[in-house]
DNA sequence: GTCAAGTTAGA
DNA sequence: CTAACTTGA
């Protein structure tokens, strides 16, 4: 392009500068308009810790370049902003950001650079030219076919300022006012701060400690994936693609690509096998599940955690989701509808699928009868009782792995903790039986 | 330590 | 045909 003129970069799930392939390209037009557009679809849909974490960091991101902040929907704003401009985007390809995309192209120039994935979801595909259904050989055809390297960072971008409208940024910060808790640090500073910590001190041993709820040993980086604060192809630079955590990012692709591969399994099981199974709606018992009051050590302390922080560790997670659809027979969208409620890394890929691969409905050859025992995992992951005694107060003066099992001590219930909901091994049956229905 | 058990991907 | 699969009893 020889005549430099202007062009407009709205920002996404893509809240950085560096490594953004986007970014470059809007920048190679001229001058560029940054924008971001709150939207009240995704807006009014978000818990308080949600709207505030993304909040957080569009305003960092507006302390980093000069951001043009509006508000409504993008099929209005985005051309009025544009003005005629094209308009460069990461590509989006979630259900919902794809058909937004879809039809905001309608009405402008949209260039869509990159993605929030080191191999763009829809690319990996087995021998016989399909998408795969199982993680294990998808990633190892995902790293085979590589990704590029990280995109350089501009030095002093050509970023000029719009206008932004008031109300917008008001409800910006006051999200962030109106935080339940404190959240990470957010903006890209912070988070090249948590990576790095990360690489240096807790990558090697990530394999063994990613499993302990009650130790540090997560890399804790999803909040900043989930808005695109860091691009995993920046982290898989600097480490070896063997490794346990570029097998953990291994699965956030592989879920993307199910996920742009069949959109409808965002909500509705993936595999249609179990489609004829029984499902409960124990009003109470989810209540119990969702406030950590189940009576279950390990189930209470990640559904308070998840309350309390907006985070849950990933072990707990599967425990937790096993719980509410073997143990009480629920159907797992009630399950990641309340995750994606509140977590601050929630993913509609990732959550869902994870859920699905739980319930039995989704990817993988996994066989319909796992049933997580809540006592033996929490007695596994948590052998000390640290992390059930963290989060559940009443179990606080039980000593050791006596936390996990409060009704083999005399004091286990005088501070109030709740009885078990359900018998286990009953359950663990009856979830077994309906499996067994369904499949004739 | 062994078995239970379903599905996929690639030899 | 066989290995693999975030397991439980």
């Amino acid at each position: 392009m020889s005549a430099k003129s202007s062009s407009v970069m709205w920002f996404r799930r893509d809240l950085r500068v560096r490594d953004n392939p986007a970014l470059l390209a809007a920048l190679d037009e001229g001058s560029v308009t940054a924008l971001f557009v709150v939207d009240p679809a995704i807006w009014s849909g978000a818990g308080a810790a949600r709207r505030a974490w993304l909040a957080a960091n569009v305003l960092a991101l507006a302390e980093r370049i000069p951001l043009t902040i509006q508000h409504g929907d993008p099929r209005t704003v985005v051309p009025r902003v544009a003005d005629g401009r094209r308009v460069h985007v990461s590509a989006e390809t979630t259900p919902y950001g794809r058909r937004r995309d879809d039809a905001v192209a309608d009405e402008v120039e949209l260039v869509a650079t990159g993605s929030p994935y080191a191999v763009g979801p829809g690319l990996v595909r087995n021998g016989s030219g399909e998408p795969y259904q199982v993680f294990t050989p998808f990633s190892r055809a995902w790293r085979e076919r590589g990704w590029p390297e990280p995109a350089r960072t501009p030095r002093s971008p050509d970023v000029v300022a719009g206008d932004s409208h008031q109300k917008a940024i008001d409800m910006l910060e006051q999200a962030v006012a109106d935080a339940p808790f404190d959240l990470p640090g957010a903006g890209e500073d912070a988070a090249w701060r948590r990576w790095r910590s990360f690489r240096d001190e807790g990558l090697g041993s990530y394999s063994s400690e990613r499993d302990r709820p009650d130790h540090d040993g997560t890399s804790r980086l999803s909040p900043y994936l989930h808005l695109g604060v860091l691009h995993p192809r920046s982290l898989l630079a600097e480490i070896d693609h063997s490794t346990t955590y570029a097998n953990e990012l291994a699965w956030r692709e592989f879920y993307a690509d199910v996920l742009w591969h069949t959109p409808s399994s965002a909500w509705e099981d993936l595999k249609p096998a179990l489609k004829g199974l029984r499902y409960d709606e124990p009003e109470d018992a989810i209540e119990a599940w969702r406030t950590g009051t189940t009576g279950f050590p390990i189930v209470d302390a990640g559904m308070r955690q998840l309350r309390e922080v907006g985070w849950m560790h990933n072990r707990v997670r599967m425990i937790t989701a096993s719980f509410l659809t073997k143990d009480l027979h629920v159907w797992w969208p009630v399950g990641a509808r309340h995750f994606l409620d509140l977590l601050i890394d929630g993913d509609v890929a990732s959550n869902n699928h994870g859920w699905q691969w739980v319930a039995g409905t989704g990817t993988d050859a996994s066989p319909y009868f796992r049933v997580f025992n809540p006592i033996t995992q929490g007695l596994k992951f948590d052998p000390q009782g640290d992390y059930v005694r963290r989060w559940v107060p009443e179990l606080a003066h039980l000593p050791g792995k006596s936390a996990h099992e409060p009704w083999k001590s005399d004091v286990g219930y005088e501070k109030d903790y709740p009885l078990r909901i359900v018998d286990h091994a009953d359950e663990r049956r009856e979830a077994l039986d309906r499996y067994q229905a369904v499949r004739g």
